[in-house]
RNA sequence: GCGGAAGUAGCUCAGUUGGUAGAGCUCCAGCCUUCCAAGCUGGUUGUCGCGAGUUCGAGUCUCGUCUUCCGCUCCA
C-alpha cells in the first residue's frame, strides 16, 4: 500500500514536471492566462505550435502523400445542421445523467438499472435527470433566431462523408481508398482534465478509408498495424503502447468493432487513437437525410454499392503530449564540482522536435566566430528547424536545448577559423565530432531524415 | 456537476500571534572563459488568482468567484 502509494507520486510529480517545463521553455500556456485563465483552454507557445505542426506533418506525410490511396481534405467545421441528425450526434450526443446524492457517483439515466447498489448503503438517492449536450452551439449569421442555430463539429469525420462524392469523382479514385482529414473539433467534455489530455477544443487527425464489405475486416487490420507503428517510428517506446479491443459493451454507436491505441501517461493507459469499423452506417445515413446517392459504381462488376469505411481517429493534442511525456528524460549527473546535478533531457525523435539544430559561436565576443556562426545558420536554417544563440556558457547553452529536445547543436569555435570545421554534438550520445563546414549540410541531414 | 487539495516574482518556495513583500535559481547587460549549468559586477520582474467584507491596517481572518490538481462519468 505504501509502495502504491509512492509510485503514484512520482508519477503525478512526472507530469506537473512536464507541465511546468511546458510553460517554461514556450511549449504548451494555459489560455487567456492574463484573465484568470479560461477553464480546459491551452495554448501553445513557440516551441509547442512547432511541435504541434511537426506531428501534423508527418501524420499527413505518412497518410498521404507517401500513399497511392489517400487524398488529402479540409472541410469547414460549420456544418449543415441536418449533418448531425444522419450522424447521430444530436440523438446521441446529447446525454441524460443523473448524480447519486450520497456517493456523489454519476450516471447516465438510461444505465440506473446496472448502477447496482449504494456504496454508501441501501439504493441510490438518484438526483433529477438532467440533460447534457456535448455539442457546441453558435449562431449562424447577425439575426439571432431559430433557423440560424448551428453546430460547432464535434468531429471532423462527417466532413469527410458528406464530401465522399466529390472527392471520389474529381480524384478518381477507386476502392479502397481514403480521405485524410485534420482539423478542430468541439466537445463539451462533461469533465475535461489532465492537462491537453481532454480538452473541449481539440483537433483531430481523421482517415475515413473507403472499402468494399467483404475486405473490411482485413483493411481494418492493416490499418491499427499502421497507426500503431506510426507512433513507434516516431519514438514512443514499445512498453508505453499497446492496443486494446473494445467489448461489445463499449462501441458507439456507428461502430462494428474498435481498437484503441493506448499510451501509458503518468495516470495511467489512456486512448490516443481509435480505429474503428463504421460499416456503411454514415454514407447510409446521409443518403437517409439528403436524399442524394452516394453509392459507389464499381466499374468492372458494374456494381453499385455502399462502401463500408474504417477510421482511424487520433487527438492531435494527445499525441503531441505522448511524445512530450516519452521523450522526457532525466538524467543524473554530476557537476565539475562533484555536486549532485540533473541534466533534463527531451529526447524527441529529430522529425518531430521543434528546434533540429542549433548553431553555437562557443564565445560571443569574439567577431570571427559570431559571423562565421551565423553564416552557418542562415544556410543551415534552409532546410532545418534552427536556432542560433550566443548568451552564457557554452555548456549552459547544451543544456537549454536539451531540455527542449533538439537533437544536434553546432558549435563554432576558435579552430573552426583555421580548419574550416565545426563541433557537431549529440544530444543523446553527448559525444562530438568535428565535421568539416561544406559537410555539415549533408551531414545533418543524414541524422535528422535517416 | 459533486467531494477533497491548492493558487505569493519566469520557476521552486519563505513570509512566525493581521502592521503594509523576501530568498535561491532563471532571465538581461558587461567582464572572464576555446566545448557540456550555477566565476565576477550590475540590472529587470510581483496591485501576494480575482472581488467584496471585518479592521486604524490583510499575503496572513470571513464570504464569494475563477483557475489548477485528485476521485466519479465521457471520449480523439
Amino acid at each position: 500500500m505504501p509502495q502504491t502509494e509512492e509510485k503514484k507520486n512520482t508519477r503525478d510529480d512526472l507530469m506537473e514536471r512536464i507541465v511546468s517545463l511546458c510553460r517554461r521553455r514556450g511549449f504548451i500556456f494555459p489560455g487567456s492566462e492574463i484573465y484568470g485563465g479560461l477553464a480546459n483552454c491551452w495554448d501553445y507557445g513557440p516551441l509547442g505550435s512547432q511541435l504541434k505542426k511537426n506531428v501534423k506533418d508527418l501524420w499527413w506525410r505518412t497518410v498521404v502523400q507517401e500513399r497511392d490511396d489517400m487524398v488529402g481534405l479540409d472541410a469547414a467545421i460549420l456544418m449543415h445542421p441536418r449533418t448531425w441528425e444522419a450522424s447521430g450526434h444530436v440523438g446521441n450526443f446529447s446525454d441524460p445523467l443523473v448524480d447519486c446524492k450520497k456517493c456523489k457517483q454519476r450516471f447516465r439515466a438510461d444505465q440506473m438499472e446496472e448502477a447496482g447498489k449504494c456504496p454508501e448503503g441501501g439504493e441510490h438517492e438518484y438526483t433529477e435527470v438532467r440533460q447534457f449536450n456535448l455539442m457546441f452551439q453558435t449562431q449562424m449569421g447577425v439575426v439571432q433566431d431559430e433557423t440560424s442555430g448551428i453546430w460547432l463539429r464535434p468531429e471532423t469525420a462527417q466532413g469527410i462523408f458528406v464530401n465522399f462524392k466529390n472527392v471520389q469523382t474529381s480524384s478518381r479514385k477507386k476502392l479502397p481508398f481514403g480521405i485524410a482529414q485534420m482539423g478542430k473539433s468541439f466537445r463539451n467534455e462533461i469533465t475535461p482534465r489532465r492537462f491537453t489530455f481532454r480538452t473541449r477544443e481539440f483537433e483531430q487527425m481523421e482517415i475515413e478509408y473507403f472499402v468494399r464489405p467483404e475486405e473490411a475486416d482485413a483493411k481494418f487490420k492493416e490499418w491499427v498495424d499502421a497507426r500503431h507503428q506510426w507512433y513507434h517510428d516516431y519514438g514512443i517506446k514499445p512498453e508505453n503502447l499497446r492496443l486494446r479491443a473494445h467489448g461489445a459493451d463499449e462501441l458507439a454507436h456507428y461502430a462494428k468493432g474498435c481498437f484503441d491505441i493506448e499510451y501509458m501517461f503518468p495516470w495511467g493507459w489512456s486512448e490516443l487513437e481509435g480505429i474503428a469499423n463504421r460499416s456503411d452506417f454514415d454514407l447510409s445515413q446521409h443518403m437517409k437525410f439528403s436524399g442524394k446517392d452516394l453509392k459507389y459504381f464499381d466499374e468492372e462488376t458494374k456494381e453499385h454499392l455502399t462502401p463500408w469505411v474504417i477510421e482511424p481517429s487520433g487527438g492531435v493534442d494527445r499525441a503531441v503530449l505522448a511524445f512530450l511525456v516519452d521523450s522526457y528524460d532525466e538524467d543524473e549527473t554530476t557537476t565539475a564540482k562533484g555536486e549532485k546535478d540533473t541534466r533534463v533531457v527531451l529526447r524527441l525523435h529529430p522529425r518531430l522536435a521543434p528546434i533540429q539544430v542549433a548553431v553555437l559561436p562557443l564565445q560571443k565576443n569574439k567577431a570571427e566566430l559570431v559571423e562565421l556562426s551565423h553564416k552557418l545558420h542562415r544556410e543551415l536554417r534552409q532546410t532545418f528547424l534552427t536556432d542560433w544563440d550566443g548568451t552564457g556558457q557554452i555548456g549552459k547553452r547544451y543544456r537549454r536545448y536539451d531540455e527542449v529536445g533538439c537533437p544536434f547543436c553546432v558549435t563554432v569555435d576558435f579552430n573552426s577559423l583555421e580548419d574550416e570545421a565545426v563541433t557537431v554534438r549529440d544530444r543523446d550520445t553527448m559525444e562530438q565530432e568535428r565535421i568539416r563546414l561544406d559537410q555539415v549540410h549533408e551531414y545533418l541531414r543524414k541524422k535528422i531524415y535517416r
